[in-house]
DNA sequence: ATTCGCTTTTGACCCGCGTCAAAGTGCTGC
DNA sequence: GCAGCACTTTGACGCGGGTCAAAAGCGAAT
């Protein structure tokens, strides 16, 4: 793995909690990896072997049944941190969505370097309380709203989360983002099929509220418009 | 508060963590106090200014839309930790589902307490964990099962939760429960409406695969049955 | 017992979204 | 440019589950 300074998660990542000693401790623990876009890096139900921080790219981490259903049940962005520790197996299947890079550990080694550093266990015990009040919340959204409704908070959420540091600079104002996922994969984030969700961005944009330049670029004309139709 | 040594959860909640010194310190912070059946602990978007371990019943945590929909995005039996430490706000309300007993501290001294050990940390840090997994496991249901699959899956999941101990006790092998679920908590549960939760159950009686005694109660008689259609 | 109120069940209807099928669009490599 | 391919869009249709309404069941209080 090379140097962890040179990092641009270094302060923003659960390592933020370190000083340099440790850094360099956890560093030898640890390296770096490269998933190409579409690549699994975790499979569900095996044991959970590694965990990982996101250094740049964005993951999925998909749940699904035998008969082949899917659902995103979850969205790993640069410096969350992917991966069960702590025993067990994991119940989803990690996979790259872009083209990108982590910082993995082995599950026993990380566990080990853990519980010596609860400065460390403290800064991932409140993402995981932040990741698991987002998770409800879709959870709201996958109960209870309907097409048009999940659409439009999907949209939302994707012009927040690409606007953060490190996924792609300058978007903070920009309405114009390029999502990485396909349309299929919007279906299985939202619990929709490919062809109502193709149905929903046709009639975003056919009343102005949207734009859609190419297949995964999306401009926001309303975004009040959209704010008023995600409910 | 009375003395935490008699207390049923003493060694499954997270203060199973701490010693006798260490407990008698939190003791000092929180107090018991009981929730009666349908009445809120903590309300949706107030500051986060409670957290609690539950002793004793069962309770809900809802989320909701401005129009009125009811999302049940989690349930917290006896030993399970409630709320939501370390800054934020809460995004959903607790609602004691039967009469319940629970151990509440002022956030800010939990905080504080919790920053001090480690241990009891890093047990919050599991519970967490583990709660993630669940809801996870309960996104892939509401995004992509059907009505019979969701009932299906909802009478395991409770069959298994309510033998656990301190809920109600000898249940282990007994297929018999009384559900804390009236039928429109179990459709907020589902991401389903009340009717549709009527239907399923009277389809399920008529196929011989649960009994109805009474309102409250269910009857697992065929749980082969039961365990394929939850898909 | 009887009444009242609330929860649950049942029925009739219908609409949103899934399903199936076909056409359109934009890459990539020749 | 053109062929091949994967992804997306559009259309036609049907069904699962939502909606609305009414009846039935159950418990508590009189």
């Amino acid at each position: 793995m090379s140097s962890c300074e040179t990092c641009v998660v270094r302060n923003s990542a659960i390592c933020s909690a370190l000083d340099q000693d440790e850094i360099n401790a956890l560093n030898s623990l640890g390296r770096r990896r490269n998933v190409a876009a579409g690549e699994p890096l975790i499979w569900e139900d095996d044991d959970s072997l590694l965990v990982a921080n996101v250094i740049d790219g964005v993951l999925k981490l998909v749940s699904s049944t035998e008969d082949g259903r899917e659902q995103i049940v979850g969205v790993a962005y640069p410096s969350d941190f992917i991966g069960r520790p702590f025993g067990q197996t994991t119940r989803a299947s990690v996979v790259a969505l872009t083209d990108a890079r982590v910082c993995v550990f082995a599950r026993s080694d990380f566990d080990r370097f853990a519980r010596e550093h609860p400065a460390l266990e403290h800064k991932l015990l409140e993402r995981t309380l932040t990741e698991l009040d987002r998770t409800r919340g879709w959870m709201m959204l996958l109960g209870r709203k309907n097409a048009s409704e999940k659409i439009a908070t999907f949209l939302l959420e994707m012009s927040e989360r690409l606007a953060m540091p490190g996924c792609t600079p300058s978007l903070m104002v920009n309405p114009r983002m390029t999502l990485p996922f396909s349309r299929q994969q919007i279906a299985d984030v939202l619990g929709l099929t490919i062809e109502t969700v193709s149905r929903q961005f046709t009639k975003l944009k056919n009343d102005k509220i949207i734009d859609l330049p190419s297949r995964r670029d999306v401009v926001i004309v309303d975004r009040n418009a959209l704010v008023a139709q995600a409910g």
